[in-house]
RNA sequence: GGAUGCUUAGCUCAGCGGGAGAGCAUCGCCCUUACAAGGCGGGGGUCGCAGGUUCGAAACCUGCAGCAUCCACCA
């Protein structure tokens, strides 16, 4: 017998490890449909998170749900090394012990990294175990395995074979902290308050000056020239002179270009080829050289003169008050711009030349977008992210991929020691004749070959043939561009298919004041303390149920002590189902023989499961799991469940009403199952006939042979006279149970209604006549009820003229639909034939109502 | 500058072409033998604004406003 109370820490106990060693979780069953996915790599810097819940559970429910449909599930876990990431975390434990990566040396300092990676790892399976993710362990991979890592070597060494890898020299978003180059989306915009310097640049051989505004005079010793507008009235005639630098006293030549912007600043531009993107292009067109002035921890080199060796603000505070006290400085402007951040360490990132690896991404871009032209496309929920997809695919430039770090995919490139040569190989090469490439890739490079290479690829192994592509990806919308885009044309190019058939995109957790949640607001939310209290099932059913697909969602405590409260109403209704059955051993229900509420819950459990399906297809599960709890609370709980209470009573009927019951229960087990696995397991089990394992049901079949729709309609009716009568009741101040005196007339909606209406109404007499009695009456089209009270008749008259003023625009309104000849001509027939039932039922009630007003008057 | 989303009850959000819904909060009544973390019954909304399409608009179209996010630019 289930206890009084759902308790959560009770009912989550064991149950996991039960379902892994039960062998539940691994696929392989060749007589089933495949159905694959790949779980979103977690990183291996900490633990999990609410975003990794998000990532994670609506798989968990697709596993759990396909599982129930006879699907060979193959669920693939893993993790990611995370190169920047987990490198930063790292080398801040070690700085904490006063070390840095350089005292250790790079193989020391990978068997750190290793050791982290290890006890990472494992927080991070406890924590899946946890949550409950029904993933195929004997499939595990991370991203930094042998698997993986020759799949990241066997495409590198392609795309560079390809041509579509090239080494060179450009303009890259620097991290002078962690000191390596950045890809674009790994840099954060945001405005940040500088100021802008307005400087003064004497012309040579004349009286004339220039004002160039700047906001980073540092970087003024790697000026090549300063360019104006040639259509600038105020300048064009300087064009071709020159003018000198007020940093070092250097003449620039005086350029003219269109590109200059002359309503912006003074109309008069710098140019720093070697640490600004756009002057470098200028810098192309002019044949300028790079001059770099900073170093890779952005101090200052020996072309910054006095001011060498110092930090990058450190020297733009000292030059401004020297250039000051030459005279040069005009004046200074607050400025509020965009200030491209390191994503990871946070600093300002620094554009500067240097010679990386780069990816060509036009010709892996427009095979995306040829594949989302044609029939067998990635299939995007909701759809409006495919035009996310299509956007920067359509605006993508190179991608830098190497990075300056230890931890990660070493680049497969070798140097000739005496030529310098590069050469691309797969194999190492002879470390006597060559050296390797310093750098590692980008995590994303392997992130991106995540779907194919965790399931064998380049290698054919059985597993990708059976699995690949896979079915559908789960993950939110931040990392479309970072991860979604890059499996998409990584796949396309080198297996010829897309990765996966669907993606689910889903929005972000924030707080409950609808803040990002983050360390340093400090409102973050562990899903650990979530779980103490609310249990797991709570968590993952809040989760999932409480947000519009592509939507951010806010975290509440009053929506996960919903869930909560919502589980115990289930489980209490399961409860009392099993106090019911006692001993008795449901069987099939015999339909024909069910009354007509037994038909009314059966047919509306159809319904809902028909529902239920529909929307779990479309990965709606907000819209699923709201019609199975409308069903719970109100077809179910607050009303057949009670209704059952009199037809247990009938010997005749009780078998079957334990049939139906049953049946019921059961069907709501099976349903919320997936969202909740854990109570789902212990209800099942609860029940009779269980297997093993609910993991060995299958899901609820939609029977037809269940539906009626005039069971549904009678139920209905009892349910509005239920309500009427209670609401009357409150209404005249009576307590629920206050007991009344019910007069019907003879055309009930089904036989024994009047057991209901004794039990639930606690009516002391209920009696059948031709003649309503003098009280207050209640009209159902051709039925009748009266509640025999010593009434006050003016108020009744009040409450009848009240009801008949509104059947009046009821009906006035229904004359009107249908006396529109656009809506007869053009409305759907069933919604006219309905508009017209509903019509005559209202004439029939306002008739009755009508007649009881005459009689009291 | 470009794109996307949001604006519906006090709060958080569904609904997205046929009479305004849920959870929480609120008010009234009830310890009725599954559940008081409950039951029953209420109250509360010109669905951001303005036009348009339609027999019919919260829903579709256009414009506007406010909020949010992303991309690009910012000498």
């Amino acid at each position: 017998m289930l206890e009084k109370h759902y308790d959560p820490k009770k009912v989550e106990e064991g149950k996991y490890a039960k379902w892994k060693e039960g062998g539940y979780f691994t696929a392989g069953d060749k007589s089933k449909q495949p159905f694959s996915l790949v779980i979103p790599p977690p990183n291996v810097t900490g633990k999990l998170h609410l975003g990794h819940v998000m990532d994670t559970i609506p798989d968990d429910i697709i596993v759990r749900y396909k599982k129930m449909k006879g699907f060979d599930v193959l669920w693939v876990p893993g993790m990611d090394h995370a190169g920047i990431a987990t490198q930063a975390k790292v080398e801040e434990k070690l700085r904490k012990q006063g070390i840095s990566r350089y005292d250790l040396g790079r193989e020391k300092f990978l068997e750190k990294t290793w050791e982290w990676k290890k006890e990472y790892g494992d927080t991070i399976h406890d924590q899946w175990e946890k949550i409950g993710l029904a993933v195929d362990y004997s499939r595990e991979r991370f991203t930094l395995d042998p698997g993986l890592s020759n799949a990241v070597k066997e495409v590198f060494c392609t795309l560079y074979e390809q041509g579509l890898i090239y080494q060179g020299e450009r303009i890259i978003n620097w991290d002078p902290v962690l000191k390596t180059a950045l890809s674009n989306i790994e840099v954060i915009h945001q405005d940040d308050e500088g100021e802008f310097f307005y400087f003064i640049y004497d012309v040579v051989d004349s009286n004339e000056k220039l004002i160039v505004a700047t906001t980073r005079p540092e970087t003024m010793f790697g000026d090549t020239a300063v360019f104006v507008n040639p259509k600038d009235k105020r300048y064009a005639h300087l064009i071709g002179k020159k003018c000198i630098n007020p940093a070092n006293g250097e003449p620039l030549p005086i350029m003219g270009d269109e590109y200059v912007d002359i309503t912006f600043g003074t109309g008069a531009m710098k140019c720093t080829p070697a640490h600004d993107p756009n002057d470098f292009a200028l810098s192309k067109k002019y044949g300028f050289p790079l001059i770099k002035v900073l170093d890779e921890s952005a101090h200052m080199n020996e072309l910054a003169g006095k001011y060498n060796g110092m930090d990058r603000y450190e020297c733009r505070k000292s030059l401004v008050e020297d250039i000051k006290a030459s005279g040069h400085l005009d004046h200074i402007e607050k400025f509020v711009h965009s200030v491209g951040h390191s994503e990871r360490s946070g600093v300002v990132v620094e554009p500067m030349l240097s010679k990386q690896w780069f990816v060509k991404m036009k010709p892996l871009a427009e095979r995306v977008i040829a594949q989302q032209n044609s029939k067998d496309k990635v299939e995007f929920f909701p759809p409006r992210f495919e035009k996310t997809l299509l956007r920067w695919m359509n605006e993508v430039e190179d991608w830098c991929v190497s990075r300056q770090l230890w931890w990660g995919h070493r680049i497969p490139a070798y140097y000739d020691k005496k030529t310098g040569e590069v050469v691309v190989s797969r194999t190492p090469l002879d470390p006597e004749k060559y050296d390797q490439d310093e750098d590692v890739l980008d995590t994303w490079f392997s992130s991106a070959l995540w779907p194919f290479a965790t399931l064998g690829w380049p290698e054919k192994t059985p597993d990708y043939d059976r699995y690949f592509p896979t079915s559908v990806l789960n993950t939110g919308y931040d990392i479309i561009f970072f991860w979604v885009s890059r499996m998409i044309f990584q796949s396309e190019h080198f297996t010829d298919q897309v990765p996966f058939r669907q993606v689910i995109i889903h929005g972000l957790i924030r707080d409950p004041k609808g803040r990002k949640m983050s360390k340093s607001l400090g409102n973050g939310v562990d899903p650990i303390d979530v779980i103490a209290e609310y249990g797991v099932d709570a968590l993952r059913y809040f989760i999932t149920t409480n947000s519009t697909p592509g939507l951010d969602m806010r975290y509440s405590d009053e929506k996960l002590q919903a869930a909560s409260n919502y589980l115990n109403k289930i489980w209490n209704s399961v409860r009392y189902v099993e106090m019911t059955l006692g001993d008795y051993q449901p069987k099939e229900i015999d339909f024909k023989a069910c009354g007509p509420l037994e038909k009314f819950i059966l047919s509306r459990l159809q319904k809902t499961i028909k529902t239920v399906e529909s929307k779990m297809e479309k990965y709606q599960f907000a819209n699923a799991s709201s019609a199975l709890y409308d069903f719970v609370y109100d077809d179910f709980c607050s009303f057949y469940l009670e209704m059952s209470k009199v037809t247990l009573a009938d010997p005749a009927q009780a078998d079957l009403v334990k049939d139906v019951l049953y049946y019921v229960v059961r069907s709501i087990v099976l349903m919320i199952y997936p969202y909740t696995p854990f109570i789902g397991e212990e209800l099942y089990q609860s029940l009779p006939f269980a297997k093993p394992s609910i993991m060995e049901e299958s899901y609820p079949e939609y029977r037809k042979d269940f539906v009626s729709n005039p069971a549904e309609k009678q139920g209905n009716l009892l349910r509005e006279i239920l309500r009427d009568v209670r609401g009357y009741k409150s209404d005249q101040g009576l307590a629920p149970n206050a007991p009344v005196e019910i007069y019907l007339s003879p055309k009930a909606p089904f036989q024994g209604i009047e057991d209901y209406l004794t039990r639930f109404l606690f009516a002391k007499k209920v009696e059948f006549g031709k003649e309503l009695p003098q009280g207050d009456v209640f009209s159902y089209g051709d039925f009748g009820l009266a509640l025999k009270q010593d009434i006050d008749v003016e108020e009744a008259k009040a409450k009848l003229s009240k009801e008949i003023e509104t059947l009046h625009f009821e009906i006035a309104r229904g004359e009107k639909m249908l006396g529109n000849p656009g809506f007869l001509a053009k409305a759907p027939k069933e919604k006219v034939a309905a508009e017209e039932e509903k019509l005559s039922a209202n004439k029939a009630k306002l008739a009755a109502l009508e007649a009881r007003l005459k009689e009291l008057n």
